[in-house]
DNA sequence: GGGACATATTGACAGCTATCGATATATCCG
DNA sequence: CGGATATATCGATAGCTGTCAATATGTCCC
């Protein structure tokens, strides 16, 4: 049983420039989580290379060296994150990125703040 | 027994842009787990808001609810990724940002080519 | 030296999760 | 309907890691 864990505006405050709320720093982690893995990591990329933007799930299996399962797991970790789309068509399933998350995720790792000044004038609890 | 895994520019090849490599999709992975805890975030997040930008340990565990090892052992992984730089003054231990890391994994994230056209122009593994 | 203090290390353990094989579900086709 | 194909779910397991208590190391001061 897994919990729907969808990376919402709400999720990834600025790393850097205030001090992160126990549970802002519990759900930026969790959002980190989906991605700090080799195989999620590489099916983002191969999603993201492939020619129309979308793959189905043959081919990402044929490439990844894991067994279906495996790949299926991953893919509903991703999808559940928000960070993939499903879309059934036929007896196929293909998945596309949403480029919303990892862009949330990406600002939240850094707003340009770091080593500087500014933190401090940003009124740090 | 944990091995050093500092986070250099080897690390990070770009997410979406071309297919990740096995090795690098592993070393991504690995940079981006140190970052994916919730304490760690917070200590990031701690250091890089304090006054003069570094901390002493005895600060850090003051807010962090957690056993001071186990603030020890966190900063350990922080400084081994190089995403901290440690330097002991008399009996106290100063943490503060390394900025390069942070800014490499950003990069990774993302280079602005999710859901274009251009991942394809690059050379699709 | 010796006590007090700050931090690091060690060893142990519980909880999580990546993985797999087996099976279920769903869709197409003849 | 029945077989084939594609994907998802389930149950089990092994390995990893976050946490702690206990202890070690290092530093200052009297």
């Amino acid at each position: 049983m897994r919990l729907i864990q969808e990376i919402d505006q709400t999720c990834c405050p600025p790393l850097v420039g205030s001090v992160l709320s126990e549970t802002d720093a519990e759900r930026l982690a969790q959002a980190l989580r989906v991605i700090a893995d080799p195989a999620r990591l590489r099916l983002v990329s191969l999603v993201a290379a492939s020619e129309g933007g979308e793959s189905c799930v043959c081919d990402l299996t044929d490439r990844l060296d894991l067994g279906q399962p495996t790949v299926s797991h991953h893919l509903k970790v991703l999808t559940d994150a928000g960070i993939l789309r499903r879309e059934k068509r036929g007896r196929w399933a293909y998945y596309r990125i949403e480029p919303e998350p990892l862009e949330l995720l990406r600002g939240a790792l850094d707003p340009g703040a770091v080593g500087t000044e500014r933190s401090t004038e940003l009124g740090v609890t």
